[in-house]
DNA sequence: ACAGAAGTTTTACGCGCGGAAACTATTGAC
DNA sequence: GTCAATAGTTTCCGCGCGTAAAACTTCTGT
């Protein structure tokens, strides 16, 4: 019956009977009115056609009900399922989430940044580019001014808070998987990676190795952006033309460019798998969306990314709730789950 | 210099020696005002930190700069990509994008439709859900209130505009290079498909081989959602099984169905290639970021991801500057161009 | 130099809502 | 039934900016 389009919050008060102050307790928290009047506002609600207009609360109300949710690089599937998952636990807490993807780009997330600033956000999930230090300030001057979270990728000091995945968890199980079902790996990445959680990834591997007392071996391949697949590919077909791997067995660092190691190896006939008949073993780490359906199917360390998106989420709920501070930065790395396929 | 922060116009109207007025003028449009005195503004610009406030802006503004995006599935890098490549036309050409994803839920694309609503946005690129009409109407009515431009997928006489690929164009050129360089090809689809484009590929297909003279085969595979690879692959492991392709060459009706059916091809020790030594020729539609690190990489027609979002946002400007109506629904399809890869 | 055009300032109002203050009505326990 | 606490009403102001009107100033071309 929503017929009669109201365009305030006055028309709506002598529409339905109650007067306007009373409705606007209510749009902001419907709980603080009686469960009478509160009947009342609601049934009046399906008879009127009402919203109120989003510019005009948000201009007066110190705090929005905004939340930005920020990520590097949308188009990598690892990214846009994360971010959906903490879009729609935003949208459960009853806050406003709006996605942005900086594109792989530097200058686009320092606009978003600036963009963010004008929304006033009542916090800000953010994903940073990693990337050389001479950006840093603004993501720090951004953090003073807004409350702000952020996730997969580290920024020492940085916000409020981090939470991210556990690079040590993720290496050292598939080290030691293989090492145990086999030959220890040597580590596939990317010379220049653009994340710094591929370092870690590295020193991670590092460690391992020497705890077990192997000598590692570390393959850097060249490429830079975030076309990882392609980087791989080429880094691939480069080592197998030279028979330059120095043991059967690959790690690499991330499901992505592990792909295009995949496609490598099919279009050079190198058969991968585990145990007789087999040429390589490749193992990774991320569990993206498609590493089920590479060939063979990926053996990788999973992102737990329920667990992330949800802390993310709640320790952002915590910040807005304590006005901005938590008292000290709090950091979560969730651990990796083992995932075995064929590849390895 | 940008040291002091003033708090709005009429301070920075005061610190700069400006009226107010003109500095309003100034931000809906620099060129309004005399090149001298936008000079002045924007020297002060640059010494003063002040930005207009954008809600109290938007809320007397008639039309805002605000534009909508919203894709039924971002988590698919098809849309991820179409996505990013519209949002940066857009701020290029002075509009604020925001970015939507329904999620492949149609509930939570009316929610998104609503909110879209509050912002009043001078406009919207929409790609919707393909479904049934039952939801049809909640399209209809958001189409009526907010310029509104479809993109990939249509709906019939909804919105002021559709931008699409010509499906006709992705199957001819897929089906005429496999019969013409080898067999004609069965078509591998979803029984139920999401979206309107694989039933005219489906047809396409049909009148294709009816043009050539050949008997089609179809063969519709169950299951629904939007996890299209797993289910291309248990459908094709299905009908490897018990050996029920018609023909060697397998025509998918879009590459996320491929990557699933290659990935059972390559379970089951299928040799998938174009030439002697290779069991089953498989082609696709998309170009899929990811069908070239298929194993083997994808033959495939490919979308011309610029030319789409280069008319969606072309179109949407010149909406936007004919108030909302174009006077008369606009359509036009974009043709395939197709990839050769070593799949068929 | 001067009329006319164009740009600018002054003044004033409006947008839709948040929120404070003072007052009135309702509630529930004694 | 009284009274205090709670909830609602009335009235008013402010937020930051768009925008209109009128007066004023500066810029054009001749």
């Amino acid at each position: 019956m929503k017929h009669i389009k109201l365009r305030n919050m006055e028309e709506f008060a002598t529409a339905s009977g109650i007067s306007r102050p009373t409705l606007s307790k209510y749009f902001n928290d419907p709980d603080s009115v009686r469960p009478s009047t509160r009947a009342r506002i609601e049934a009046a609600l399906k008879t009127y056609d009402y919203r109120p207009n989003m510019f005009a609360v948000n201009q007066n109300r110190k705090l929005t009900k905004n939340v930005g949710i920020v990520v590097p690089y949308l188009a990598d599937p690892f990214f846009a399922e994360i971010a959906r998952n903490i879009e729609e636990r935003c949208i459960e807490a009853g806050f406003h989430p709006s996605l942005f993807s900086a594109h792989g780009k530097a200058d686009l997330e320092n606009d978003i940044l600036n963009n963010l600033r004008a929304m006033k956000p009542a916090g800000v999930l953010l994903a940073p580019l990693g990337r050389r230090s001479s950006d840093r300030k603004t993501i720090e001057d951004f953090c003073r001014d807004v409350p702000t979270i952020l996730f997969d990728s580290n920024i020492e000091g940085v916000g409020e808070a981090f939470i991210g995945s556990d690079n040590a968890s993720f290496v050292n199980q598939t080290v030691d998987y293989l090492h145990r079902t086999g030959d220890a790996p040597c580590f596939f990445e990317m010379a220049e990676p653009a994340n710094p959680n591929a370092i870690r990834r590295r020193d991670a591997y590092l460690a391992k190795m020497g705890a077990l007392g192997l000598e590692p071996h570390v393959l850097s391949v060249a490429g830079s952006g975030w076309a990882f697949e392609e980087i791989g590919r080429q880094g691939a077909l480069r080592l197998l033309a030279k028979d330059a791997l120095p043991t059967r067995t690959v790690l690499c660092s991330n499901d992505r460019l592990a792909i295009g190691f995949l496609a490598a190896c099919f279009e050079k006939g190198v058969r991968v798998g585990h145990g007789p008949g087999f040429d390589l073993r490749v193992a990774s780490h991320d569990d993206h969306p498609y590493a089920r359906f590479t060939c063979p199917p990926l053996t990788t360390a999973a992102h737990d990314y329920d667990a992330v998106s949800r802390l993310a989420v709640e320790t952002l709920l915590k910040l807005i709730q304590s006005d901005g501070s938590l008292g000290g930065r709090f950091e979560r790395l969730v651990p990796a789950r083992l995932i075995l396929r064929a590849s390895a």
